[in-house]
DNA sequence: ACGCCAATGG
DNA sequence: TTCACACGCTCCG
DNA sequence: GAGCGTGTGTCTCCATTGGCGTAG
């Protein structure tokens, strides 16, 4: 596009973000895009403003016909005109016309007007708004072999259907739709983001970290094709709608257990639907293509959904109870290449489906093969309890409350009966009584710690290392969670951590958790620091407090070695943290006295993230210990004194 | 009357 | 583009 | 206790609207 810098004067919000994100696509990525493309998309700067602004409101609504009685914008005043234009200028089609499919501009009709047609075509209807349109397409999709809105001529005077149809509103559907798709994944190099990202950054309701993009100036572009970023898109869609369908399946099959016949309904569905994850994947092709050296690459990416139908599919058939053909699947996305914590689960289930399918020695071989592949701890703690012979863990300090249950639950969850009457949550109510002891506290789980990391790793994260960045948008570096993240960082990470254990590190976290609040970090979640949070009852000032209380007890050693673990897993560290944070003041000059506390209550069981995780904090001495709350059978007991025992 | 959902816009 | 956690059921040793 | 299924809250930026299903 012409690099003519327009003033900002009066320009909407939309058209501004949409020139600067065109211009930036078609400097980076300009070679992606046909001569066609290139003229068309300069054209948009020639237009007459008012068709200019049109164009890219319909560019921002949903792809399809839209109805023109919903096209009201109060800055494009002669609505007709600026269609008239677009229309003569190839942007869009109108409706009706000849050739348009009624059956599609029914979509856009509501219940009303659906039975209204119903009754026109002499088969009045009485249901649903799903039925009655359902209804009423199909009737169109008939009459369509018949007869057209060509043949009859724009008023089909003679088919009384149609005519109504047409007599009810007009339509309009972008052609253009995919290139402005186009535009927004090259931009932001994936496609959760789009244009509305400039205006949620503008108004400040989400903030991000200024970043470096690029940094590698003879590198080649994250995508390396059109086809490659067509396919990206497509291949996107299609997973989000496998997994829709795939929800609704899951659902029709609550219930159903593995002894019992399969409905022919659903059977035929997960039928479909397998053969939609396998199409999607298309494992064959996949095995022919060179594997991916950056993972933020199209190509990568293109790998990664292609895997997820695959792992989807292999989950439907562990639910269908066909643990062989599970396996099957899950070794195949194993080959082709798999990564991260969904490699460790995949390679977890598979064990388990061959051991369900009966094949006991090749779940053996499966489990050493794992193992030598080094996953996280979690998943090769599992592997060797299968394999048998684990190390024994270390068993926390455990401490029994028994408490009377308090009749109700709290969306699924136990509520307990507290000393002073109030409904809590086993969390709640150990907070409540260890304050009875002084102690001040929180339930923190993974946010506090994570949180922790975040700011202390905060530099290495947002290092401007090569390809890590596109654009001003990012939550996370695009490698972020990704195999060779540290080592891409080796340089900042010897710099953190050499910090970390001379205890330098403390002044940095304070500065950045005042001069970061707000930007987006893939490990801090601002909002249980920040005032304003009131419905989620989260006390900033308390958790401020308990995240110095954290920084000032826990030795840089150990904050390293947190750092190092949940810097390169942190999906699978990231959890099972303890859930209570607690501290009391012991004296002037004395450091505070602490503990974190796991509370299980009335039929709740450790789980093994969370077993790891105590195992890990007990090796190092750190006062973490285990609550069972059980529910109190005889009413009025007094209760065992916590912790002054 | 209420809640859910998709769509929309800033 | 979810995840993290709790909780209940079934089966088994 | 293992294994599995299920449900919930918490994220998605947030507020508003219209359409629609459901409960009452
Ligand atoms: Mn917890
Ligand atoms: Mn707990």
């Amino acid at each position: 596009m012409a690099n003519t810098r327009a003033p900002s004067t009066g320009e909407p919000y939309y058209l501004r973000n949409f020139l600067l994100l065109a211009d930036t696509v078609l400097a980076r990525d300009g070679a992606l895009f046909t001569d066609e493309e290139r003229a068309r998309l300069d054209s948009v700067r020639a237009l007459p403003l008012p068709a200019r602004l049109l164009l890219l409101r319909l560019a921002g609504r949903r792809e399809g016909w839209l109805r023109h009685s919903r096209l009201r914008y109060p800055e494009i005043p002669a609505l007709d005109e600026a269609l008239d234009v677009l229309e003569g200028a190839g942007w869009l089609e109108r409706a009706p016309a000849a050739e348009s499919p009624p059956e599609e501009l029914a979509a856009g009709l509501t219940h009303e007007e659906c039975l209204h047609l119903l009754r026109v075509a002499g088969q009045p209807l009485r249901g649903g708004a799903q039925a009655a349109r359902r209804r009423l397409q199909a009737l169109l999709r008939e009459d369509c072999h018949t007869e057209s809105f060509v043949q009859l001529g724009l008023w089909p005077a003679d088919n009384s259907l149609l005519c109504a149809l047409a007599g009810l509103d007009q339509w309009v559907r972008l052609h253009q739709h995919g290139l402005f798709r186009l535009l927004e994944l090259l931009f932001f190099g994936n496609r959760h983001q789009d244009l509305r990202q400039f205006v949620v950054s503008e108004l400040g309701l989400q903030r991000f970290e200024t970043v470096k993009p690029g940094g590698e100036p003879d590198a080649d572009g994250w995508i390396r094709s059109r086809v490659e970023a067509e396919e990206l898109l497509e291949a996107g869609a299609r997973l989000d709608r496998l997994q829709e369908e795939l929800d609704e399946l899951r659902r029709e099959l609550k219930g159903w257990r593995r002894r019992l016949r399969l409905p022919p309904g659903p059977a035929r569905r997960a039928r479909d639907l397998l053969r939609a994850a396998w199409e999607l994947a298309t494992p064959a092709q996949l095995s022919h293509l060179p594997m991916p050296l950056r993972p933020q690459d199209g190509a990568a990416q293109l790998r990664r959904t292609r895997l997820r139908a695959l792992l989807a599919g292999a989950a439907l058939l562990e639910r269908l109870g066909r643990p062989g053909a599970a396996a099957a699947w899950q070794r195949m996305a194993l080959e082709l290449g798999v990564e991260g914590r969904r490699r460790g689960e995949t390679w977890l289930r598979l064990v388990v489906n061959l051991r369900h399918s009966g094949r006991l020695e090749s779940a053996q071989a499966a489990c050493q093969q794992a193992l030598a592949e080094q996953p996280g701890p979690v998943i090769r703690r599992e592997l060797e309890q299968r394999l048998g012979g684990a190390r024994p863990l270390r068993e926390p300090p455990v401490l029994r409350w028994s408490q009377l249950r308090h009749p109700g639950h709290a969306g699924g969850r136990t509520l307990l009966q507290a000393d002073s009457g109030a409904a809590l949550c086993v969390e709640e109510l150990a907070l409540a009584r260890f304050a009875h002891d002084g102690w001040q506290g929180l339930h923190v789980e993974n946010l506090l710690p994570r949180a922790l990391v975040g700011l202390a790793a905060w530099n290495l994260i947002f290092a401007p290392v090569p390809g890590a960045f596109l654009h001003r948008f990012h939550a996370a570096p695009l490698d972020w969670g990704r195999p060779g993240f540290v080592e891409r960082r080796a340089e900042e990470w010897r710099r953190l951590r050499t910090r970390l254990l001379r205890e330098r590190h403390r002044a940095g976290v304070r500065e950045r958790l005042h001069s970061k609040a707000g930007l987006q970090n893939p490990l801090v979640n601002w909002s249980v620091f920040q005032p304003g949070g009131e419905p989620s009852g989260h006390d900033p000032g308390l958790w401020r407090r308990g995240l110095e209380l954290l920084l000032e007890v826990l030795p840089g050693r150990l904050l390293a070695e947190l750092c190092e673990g949940l810097l390169r897993e942190p999906s699978e560290l990231g959890h099972g943290l303890p859930d209570l944070l607690l501290w009391r003041e012991s004296g002037p000059g004395q450091p505070p006295e602490w503990q974190l506390v796991e509370v299980k209550g009335p039929g709740d069981r450790l789980f093994l993230a969370q077993r790891l995780w105590l195992d890990w904090l007990l090796e190092r001495g750190l006062p973490v210990s285990l609550l069972l709350i059980e529910e109190e059978v005889v009413p009025r007991r007094s209760p065992a004194d916590p912790v002054g025992a």
